[in-house]
RNA sequence: GCCGCGUUGGUCAAUCGGUUAAGACGCCUCCCUUUCACGGAGGAAUGAGGGGUUCGAUUCCCCUACGCGGUACCA
């Protein structure tokens, strides 16, 4: 039996989260789902220089809209806490303690002066950036140039050190990632990294090594950019803790920039005006506020979904996925080598497809408070939902029943809606196939909770004369005497009446759409008389017919 | 510089040696609609370059080019 699946994200809590930090969480939380185990999230706040105060919170709660719930985490702590990399600051010494012990790693006394000096000294057009190797360390202040004694005294007076791994060179040191399969790398062409530092805490390559084994962390998902210092880690799990215990590795292709290559940024958005973070995120040092995917007006669906596709598919033309889906779909094999670029537009696509596939009842609390912004209120009676019958007498399949087709009988997993919309609800329903993204509700909707703020006559007044106005006059007649409201009855008397005074219906369509709307555009004329009811367009039609006097 | 990773239309991408090289976004045309959309039909547009291997390469190998990442007491 192989061991329980345990996945995490450890994130640094320097700023927003953004696209592809949501979308390493994304690959993570499904592939936990996908293998029943457990998703970690870790906070490597072991930068205490980079640290910015919120940042953390602000993880959890865009975590928290996302739906990707971690199961452990610093808010909610499992049995292998702490969860946050600086509180658990003692543990990391004694691996560094026992590396240098078995000879893989040493005390580095060398000043921040120092190693400049150094990189100033070796620096050559060949090779600009010189590495604290094998070769170099020889020329540097550390144990294993000092004599042991005088090692023993600078450790004594509590002289400032590091501990450094020790990497012999020319060694392959290879692995199997699960997206890009073998990759090898030589020893030679990797520094002596710093494993624990002068304030104790260690770097994330002791630290990531450490906390993986005492989390028993079966995979471990990162960016691609850490693909570089691997070879590190490997040797770490082998010198520590064998690598029969080491996780399955996946390095992640970046997402890139629309235009242009390279990795996408905040910049990135603000120049080109789509947000990047997944929530707004104003950084506290410098005020600067990042818009985020849902200010920006998109469904947590939406954006998972869009996630997930980029850089991932199943092999099917299929584009639309709910987590559910992807949980059953998902598969890392399938995961991209290249980096993909993001694609706005497509992002909007997205989006859109979510909202019109869903009633609006699934997301018309989100909808409710955009509309408020701009100043619209909507009546509490238009957000009661109607009691659904006690009995679902009147739910009966379209599909007419024939029992020679289905000896079994009708469809009885067949459900009835579980609510039913309110008339808000129902009046989105009603414009959300023109609506990419939730702020395009309060423009294509605004007009049927509030008197429209300007009236296109201009669109109405050239073709209009004494016969349109005598129509309008007497449908006015019509429609204060009638019994029924909806939107069919209203379409046919309507075109009888065009009949009767020899109009064509459509030289009437779009001055009553006018009066009604305010301007040429929205939903099918008798659809929006029907939800803005008797009283009101009445009122708004004879407004207008006032107007054009 | 060195090391590593990558490269199918403008973008996301399918293909696991043999296809007229899918599909989607965007764009264009037409239909539907006397509004704006939705929807429907159609169109333009792709294997970085060069060598191999093979009866046959987008697919396997090598080289080149280009891009990206790394080369910190940052993650």
């Amino acid at each position: 039996m192989s061991k329980r699946v345990r996945v995490r994200f450890a994130p640094s809590p320097t700023g927003g989260l953004h696209l592809g930090g949501v979308r390493t969480v994304l690959y993570n939380y499904l592939f936990a789902r996908r293998h029943n185990g457990d998703f970690i999230l870790r906070i490597e706040d072991t930068d205490q220089g980079r640290y910015v105060p919120g940042a953390e919170e602000y993880i959890m709660d865009s975590l928290a809209w996302a739906g990707l719930e971690p199961d452990e985490s610093p808010a909610q702590p499992g049995s292998f806490g702490p969860y946050r990399q600086s509180e658990r600051k003692p543990i990391y010494a004694q691996y560094a303690h026992r590396l240098i012990e078995s000879g893989h790693a040493y005390y580095a006394f060398d000043t921040p002066e120092e190693l400049e000096a150094m990189r100033e000294k070796f620096k050559t057009p060949g090779n600009p950036s010189p590495q604290y190797n094998h070769a170099l360390r020889k020329k540097m202040r550390n144990s294993l140039t000092l004599d042991p004694k005088e090692t023993e005294r600078l450790l004594a007076d509590a002289t400032p050190y590091v501990v450094r791994i020790k990497l012999e060179p020319a060694q392959e040191v290879g692995f199997t990632d699960m997206i890009r399969g073998e990759v090898t790398f030589n020893t030679s062409g990797v520094d002596d990294k710093v494993l624990l530092k002068a304030d104790g805490m260690p770097t994330y390559h002791l630290a990531v090594v450490v906390d993986d084994f005492l989390m028993e962390i079966s995979h471990a998902f990162r960016g691609e950019e850490w693909l570089p210092s691997a070879p590190v880690h490997i040797l770490l799990w082998r010198w520590l803790f064998g690598e029969d215990k080491m996780p399955e590795w996946a390095h992640l292709p970046l997402i890139l920039k629309p235009d242009g290559n390279g990795k996408l940024s905040k910049r990135d958005g603000d120049r080109l005006g789509f947000p990047v973070f997944a929530m707004n995120w104003t950084d506290p040092r410098t005020g600067d506020t990042a818009t985020g995917f849902r200010e920006t007006g998109f469904l947590p669906e939406a954006f998972l979904n869009l996630l997930a596709l980029l850089g991932w598919n199943d092999g099917t033309a299929q584009e639309i996925f709910s987590l559910d889906e992807l949980v059953e779909r998902f598969s890392m094999d399938r995961v991209h080598k290249g980096g993909a670029k993001f694609d706005f537009e497509k992002a909007k696509w997205f989006n859109h497809e979510w909202i019109k596939r869903q009633p609006a009842t699934a997301y018309s609390d989100k909808v409710l408070p955009l509309f408020n912004a701009k100043g619209i209120d909507i009546p509490a009676a238009d957000l009661v939902r109607p009691a659904l019958p006690a009995e679902p007498l009147l739910y009966i399949p379209a599909i007419p029943m024939d029992p020679t087709l289905n000896p079994q009988g009708p469809d009885l997993e067949f459900t009835p809606p579980a609510i039913l919309p309110s008339r808000f609800e129902r009046v989105l329903d009603l414009v959300k196939d023109r609506c990419h993204l939730l702020p395009d509700f309060v423009a294509q909707a605004g007009f049927f909770f509030q008197t429209p703020a300007s009236i296109d006559l201009d669109a109405i007044r050239p073709k209009w004369n004494a016969a349109k106005n005598l129509f309008f006059v007497e449908l006015l007649r019509a429609w204060q005497l009638r019994e029924d409201w909806d939107s069919h009855s209203l379409e046919s008397g309507f075109k009888e009446m065009a009949a009767a005074a020899a109009i064509k219906p459509g030289e009437l369509l779009q001055p009553l759409r006018i009066m009604l709307v305010g301007g040429k555009y929205g939903p099918g004329v008798f659809d929006i008389a029907a939800l803005l009811g008797k009283e009101e367009t009445i009122r708004r039609v004879r407004h207008v017919l006032g107007l054009l006097e």
